[in-house]
DNA sequence: GACAGGTGAGAATGATGGTTCTCACGCCGC
DNA sequence: GCGGCGTGAGAACCATCATTCTCACCTGTC
């Protein structure tokens, strides 16, 4: 969480938002309610931000570089090469099993705006293309040969996992796909 | 696409619709439109629905069984029953290269209306339960073992897939899923 | 104390789109 | 022919927000 606050009111507003973004889902948000809760007012708010779709974009960039940090915290924990690539598939258990999980603020911030909100697809894309170079990162740690192409399977299920833990609330689907995962580690491992 | 009509308007309605949703995409489909397309007054489209949700729901329905017939149709055209099993990353690859390709229907119904329109999410949970049980009846095809915990760890990749493609657009996720399923598949059927 | 400028709070506006209502027309039995 | 009645077409209604505007208040200055 350190480095994404310098105190100003700009970035306040960003984190008021992002928590109400991740916290109660993109769609049930409204200006006015970040408006309340930011205690700023809305002329200060456009200000800021000309358009919700702006600000919507700026809070998911302060989430991907939470949900980055995150699991790169937890990926250190391990001291395994293997176990830290891994790890990934833990911190979204973790979250599937948390009681305000309603999926990925990614997903549901694409699905709201559609193609219709440029700034929001890229910031969308721009997170899930890091959230691939961390996976793959962790991947090349475990010194497998072919590392971007198994990153990008791993990428694949991470992916799948949030969209199953999000559509039918399976809440094992972190767990599917962590061993999958493993498979397909250890077999890129062996040769 | 055959035992999908019974000629009579309800199911021309839920025709029109479900092919509105599939090509533009849920969030862009007024009741107007579906309307003019039907040729059918908003009256008569609201005795038949009681509202969006309802007419949506339906249409899921319908899309749901093309989707699985065409997945099953082209499993079969495979001998192999591995080949057989990753027929629908096949199926996935061929769809996500389509031109006017923009992402699962499922996935945007769920994010248009979230956990407010409950009919829908229910639609949505049954097609995702269907498409893991026609995975994990082909995984099971192929005389592996433990065929649940296989066929659920492809349906996350299916997912995944689904997801790869929608959010970052790219076309190479369906191979990236089909591999990662081969490995998944080869190495539980050597034990 | 009086005034100008900025600022906060929330009301007004505008657009969208689901849902309902009106109304005119053609069809049916008498 | 004529009076109801179902039906088609679309206008009207209503709620929900994003976005903009108004206006009273406060503050600092002379």
């Amino acid at each position: 969480m350190d480095g994404l606050v310098d105190g100003g009111p700009r970035d306040h507003v960003v984190a008021v938002a992002d928590d109400l973004f991740f916290t109660h889902g993109v769609h049930a948000v409204t200006m006015q309610r970040i408006r309340s809760e930011a205690g700023v007012p809305l002329k200060k708010l456009y200000g800021m931000f000309p358009s919700k779709d702006v600000l919507l974009a700026a809070s998911l960039e302060r989430r991907d570089r939470i949900a980055l940090c995150a699991i790169t915290e937890r990926a250190e924990t391990c001291d395994d090469p293997v176990e830290r690539a891994l790890a990934v598939f833990d911190f979204l258990d973790d979250w599937f099993r948390q009681p305000g999980f309603h999926g990925c603020v990614f997903a549901g911030a694409f699905g709201e705006s559609g193609a219709a909100a440029p700034v929001v697809v890229s910031a969308v894309r721009a997170h899930k293309r890091s959230l691939r170079e961390l996976v793959t990162a962790l991947v090349a740690g475990t010194g497998v040969r072919n590392a971007d192409a198994v990153g990008a399977q791993l990428a694949v299920l991470v992916d799948g996992a949030m969209a199953v833990a999000t559509f039918t609330g399976d809440t094992d689907a972190a767990r599917n796909a962590r061993q999958a995962a493993r498979t397909v580690l250890d077999t890129a491992l062996r040769d």
